[in-house]
DNA sequence: ACCTATTCATAAGT
DNA sequence: TACTTATGAATAGGT
């Protein structure tokens, strides 16, 4: 059907074939329509192109999934059982590296080492020694951080005190200001930009 | 197309409508294998007739799975997802319990602990501390174990050089024996049971 | 996207 | 169920 005959064979030019492509894919889903209407079948269609474009069709729309599992029943295994037994060794797998660094997790802590040969347990001492080497170092930098930030603090408290004695003997009004001592964390909002405190790691509070 | 034109609606007559249904789903089945084959496309075809009798149709046989598999991801929708939610629900579970257990270790190695706060910090290292502790102590147990061992081995050796002397000087034929000193490790075959050497724990050998 | 000559699919009849 | 054939439908190639 067309100008001229053609032989079912992989038609070379590519954009002529995206064409046919278009026209038969129409045709083709316009088909399987009219079987499931004339003859009230359920149908479902499933088309990838070699681009991996997807199309689609299903005589009862929703209802791909039902068709599929019906498919699966009645031929008799390909879809779930696959499926399952791949999801099952993958299972299977996870739980062994699960159980292996279960146990590994538990010889970290000491335990369950009985069994552990003396190659093993200074296999693991070794490990062990040098984890705490590194935590012991990023606490010690995590505290020279928190110092530092605590002298800048206190420097700054100290100025934000001489900067408050200045204005109390400057101006009687500030009087009522007098509970202010406290660590100096409420500023006054009338105060100077440049003397609010600024943590120097803002997020550092969320680390300590 | 046919004698005459019909209207696109369910066929009354069950038995033209079977026959109509047989020559249509021949019909829709080569349409099929022809659009796979002149523009190089994955097909796959399922339908249910009437009295769920089913055929099927895949461009790529065997690859049905494959097909319905990635329609499946390009879909969206769940073939088979929702028929082992069960299984999966377990592979999360897992595979979350596996990225902690991960974590977990990387920290008692030293790594990753850039974002860890100092109380954390703080935890692992006393887990670390008690670990070591354990294992210092099982290392130590062992070594005690292998020392009596030791001993114990020296002592038969020293019985059993002994009691070869002994037989020495009593029978002149030793004399084929000479080279026996090697540790004790290979006994004559005649000697008496209860002087070969026994080691006290039977498997402590795999152990060291 | 549309056109149309041509081939193909098939409805109805046997 | 299978074959036949008149007819409508699909579409290849061109625009």
């Amino acid at each position: 059907m067309g100008r001229g005959k053609i032989e079912i064979e992989i038609i070379e030019n590519s954009s002529s074939r995206q064409t046919t492509y278009t026209k038969r894919r129409n045709g083709l889903i316009k088909k399987a329509t009219e079987i499931s209407v004339l003859c009230d079948v359920e149908v479902a269609l499933v088309i990838f192109s070699s681009t991996n474009v997807m199309h689609d069709y299903c005589s009862h729309p929703g209802k791909i999934v039902d068709i599929l599992d019906k498919y699966q029943n009645k031929s008799g295994k390909c879809l779930w059982d696959t499926k399952h037994e791949n999801l099952h060794k993958e299972l299977e797998r996870l739980k062994k590296e699960n159980d292996s660094m279960r146990i590994k997790l538990s010889h970290f802590k000491g335990k369950d080492i009985n069994s552990l040969t003396h190659r093993e347990l200074a296999e693991i001492e070794e490990i062990l020694e040098n984890g705490l080497d590194n935590i012991r170092e990023k606490k010690a930098e995590l505290f020279d951080i928190i110092e530092k930030n605590q002298k800048l603090l206190d420097d700054e408290n100290k100025r934000l005190r001489f900067y408050l004695n200045q204005l109390k003997s400057m101006d009687d009004n500030m009087g009522k200001m007098e509970g202010f001592g406290n660590a100096g964390r409420d500023y006054n909002p009338q105060m100077p930009f440049a003397f609010r405190v600024q943590p120097i790691q803002p997020n550092l509070q969320e680390r300590i």
